[in-house]
RNA sequence: GGCCCGUUCGUCUAUCGGUUAGGACGUCAGGUUUUCAACCUGAAAAGAGGGGUUCGACUCCCCUACGGGCUGCCA
């Protein structure tokens, strides 16, 4: 049987590092074993799902490379779902009820109050068709909910291990509402058992899910996929990452300058026992995988952390990768390669290539101590004159060196910082072909 | 409130009754480098708390604390 897997986000808003968690490991299971990685949008609920946000979901999956083999979205198949639910209705596994959302909250509240787990009572399941007929001439409309059977519900967990529910605990998942929508533990059931799914890895907040959508499979005839439930990320301070997540949004990250490879390195080994290394390839990744590997306690996620990673990618970046940013930066292409080999060791992200680049263009405000005046000022006056090579540096230093006899540090830190204005960067050596203006003291 | 899961260096984790509690990232210190980075060497750094069981507990059991999840006509 082949392996597939699915990532089956709703397009209601941006995704996030903790989406891109499940959907990696999604893709990375079908990858190794040869298999199909569907791209699943839940989109039964038409008024928070929009278009623009599955365009968004699609550009963050194909700036990170993870291709999907099929795509699929559930607002195309609301009549599978009504075939379906016909079905189960025949079966007597869907039965129709009629409490407000108000009386349920009631309900709810009142067993809460008595220390008891607020699981719905079956009330409406025992209507007879009169009284079903009477509710509905009061102008009530039915909304549909699947009988569970009252047993533990196990499974092995690919993650967890061994995990037993009692669906007494739990009450019957509506599955249509009132208006008629299909809900996403039925739609989501329905298309994991026709898409032939075979595997599933989701967040742990899924665990009560996964125990009733066990039984709506099998009640559909159908065989339930290997699931698996990843722990939740935290912030680095292990606070709620819901909180921070307009920060996490991939877009965001992104924006930032975050590398596709440093943040799929990192994310296909946090929470795991094996080392985040930054990997080369997405075969790399597939390679390493091991869903065993990983824990289940909550994981804490630092966005920090990719910018390590994000710059030991960049600075082994080869220049013809990088050739055309260059060039948009307005380089003149003589100076291009090296102006890549000067800046690559001193930028954390892409990015900052344009801070370096204006720097060498305009030059930079001086950056003095007040016992250096004076030496910086007859330094900058035995300037050599144009144009500047990689010897420049040397023989200029020289005869600074001669003329005030500094040495060492205390001669080179202060013509870096008043060429540069600032105290690290590149070899002086390689900046001065580069830097096209040097700004004087100012009184 | 009820139920479920979790808690080992700063972080991610290894250990599946007997270990100097290991590794990776980070941190710090030396070395190298005219600076930074990189690299090399080294160091500091952990079993939430309390009870049991046992010759012996990080490991098994119970309690407490803390964290997370679920408890929707959301996904």
């Amino acid at each position: 049987m082949t392996t597939v897997t699915r990532f089956a986000p709703s397009p209601t808003g941006y995704i996030h590092v903790g989406n891109l968690r499940t959907a990696l490991m999604n893709y990375l299971i079908a990858r190794k074993a040869g298999g199909q990685f569907i791209l699943r949008l839940d989109d039964t609920d038409q008024e928070r799902s929009k278009q623009e946000y599955a365009d968004a979901i699609m550009r963050d999956l194909e700036w990170l490379g993870l291709a999907w083999d099929r795509l699929e979205r559930q607002s195309a198949r609301l009549d599978r779902y009504r075939e379906e639910a016909g079905a189960l209705k025949a079966k007597g596994r869907f039965y129709e009820c009629f409490e407000s959302p108000a009386e349920l909250d009631l309900k709810r509240k009142k067993l809460r109050n008595m220390g008891r787990p607020p699981v719905y009572d079956r009330t409406s399941l025992t209507l007879s068709v009169e009284e079903k007929a009477k509710l509905r001439a009061e102008g009530r409309e039915g909304y549909w909910r699947f009988l569970l059977d009252q047993e533990r519900i196990e499974w092995p967990d690919g993650i967890i291990g061994p995990v037993s529910i009692d669906a007494a605990s739990v009450s019957d998942p509506v599955l249509i509402r009132a208006d008629g929508q299909v809900l996403y533990t039925f739609a989501s059931s329905v298309d994991d058992i026709d898409m032939g799914v075979t595997h599933i890895v989701r967040g742990a907040d899924h665990v009560t899910n996964t125990a009733t959508q066990i039984q709506i499979m099998r009640a559909m005839g159908g065989a339930p996929p290997a699931f698996a439930h990843h722990s939740l990320l935290t912030g680095a301070q292990g606070e709620e990452l819901s909180k921070r997540l307009g920060t996490l949004s991939l877009r965001d990250l992104r924006a930032r300058g975050v590398e596709p490879m440093a943040l799929l390195s990192l994310m296909a080994r946090l929470g795991s026992s094996r080392p985040v290394v930054l990997a080369s390839s997405l075969e790399e990744l597939i390679e390493g995988f091991e869903l065993g590997s990983f824990g289940t306690a909550p994981t804490k996620f630092d966005a920090e952390d990719l910018f390590p990673l994000t710059r030991s990618l960049v600075q082994g970046m080869p220049f013809d990768m990088v050739a055309a940013r260059i060039a948009a930066l307005g380089v003149p292409a003589e100076k291009a390669e090296i102006f890549w080999r000067v800046a690559k060791d001193n930028i954390t992200v892409l990015d900052d290539l344009a801070g370096w680049w204006s720097l060498f263009r305009d030059g930079a405000e001086p950056m003095v101590e007040d016992e250096d005046r004076d030496f910086v000022t007859q330094a900058l006056a035995l300037l050599p004159p144009r144009p500047w090579t990689t010897a420049t540096w040397g023989e200029w230093t020289a005869t600074v060196k001669a003329a005030t006899g500094r040495k060492g540090k205390g001669l080179f830190m202060p013509l870096r910082k008043a060429l540069t204005g600032r105290a690290h960067g590149p070899e002086m050596a390689d900046v001065m072909p580069l830097l096209e203006q040097v700004r004087g003291l100012c009184p």
